[in-house]
DNA sequence: TTCTAAGAAGCAAGTAGTTCGCAAGTAGCG
DNA sequence: CGCTACTTGCGAACTACTTGCTTCTTAGAA
């Protein structure tokens, strides 16, 4: 696996951590930081709560995961590779569903033609009520 | 003004406090509890920071506020008579736009036509860089 | 007007999630 | 191999809320 190029290439150091970090970020699709650190904890039992922040954190600068808002608190995290899809969280059941980013495009359109304003849509989730609740 | 109907209308007791949590509410537009606290400060000193906590949760519970996550943390609170727009979050400043609900209607349809969602797009702020910090 | 029960306020302690400071450890360069 | 800067672990600190409990107040009834 070319993790070993990927983060030297970003002018990270190699550490064990901070490879199943990212590895257990892509294997969870999304998670909490706390979920990281449980999955991290199955083959790195003593890793620090706080080490896993951090490595999310820098994680993020370079660009190989994005953390995505919920609601309910906590920040999400995800691959960046796998940002392609916006999150509908239904306020009833509390479920997360996935939706394309091409349903937002013209939305995103507006925004830009009249406020000139860039939008990442998947940064914060949909919120609404699921076609299960709405029955 | 009207407030002691509007409140008793939605069965709640009429108190001091909670008359003057609403009408800062409306008075800031949006703002969380700890800037509604700092508020009804200025009028009621001895105010407690959970009977604000309280006192929103249970506005919302009655329909006159509603919360919106706008990111950073904390929840922001909004009269519902106002929640006429959605919120654009830069992420460079920090700083917080408006844009009327109308730009987002046929992101709405789109998501009700094809998953049954019925999305209220004013709960969570919407991401991405403002005008002055494209360029 | 006075009584009283449900509801609300105040206070303090508790919790979840995240960050910080610092000493010890280690990757990667020469 | 050895140095130095970057990382980790760990505990304490912080922020944003929440909860339990006691006291006080509102609103309807006597």
């Amino acid at each position: 696996m070319a993790d070993q190029h990927e983060l030297r290439d970003k002018g990270l150091r190699l550490t064990p951590q901070r490879e199943l970090v990212l590895q257990a970020v892509r294997e969870l699709g999304h998670a909490t930081p706390e979920e990281v650190a449980e999955k991290v904890r199955t083959t790195h039992p003593g890793i620090n709560l706080s080490t896993v922040y951090r490595n999310l954190e820098t994680l993020e600068n370079v660009g190989l995961v994005q953390h995505t808002h919920l609601g309910h608190g906590g920040a999400t995290y995800h691959a960046a590779e796998e940002l392609t899809h916006l999150h509908l969280v239904c306020g009833d059941c509390g479920s997360v569903g996935d939706a394309p980013i091409d349903v937002a495009a013209n939305f995103v359109q507006n925004l830009s033609d009249d406020y000139g304003f860039r939008t990442d849509v998947t940064h914060f989730a949909i919120y609404g009520t699921c076609a299960a609740c709405v029955k």
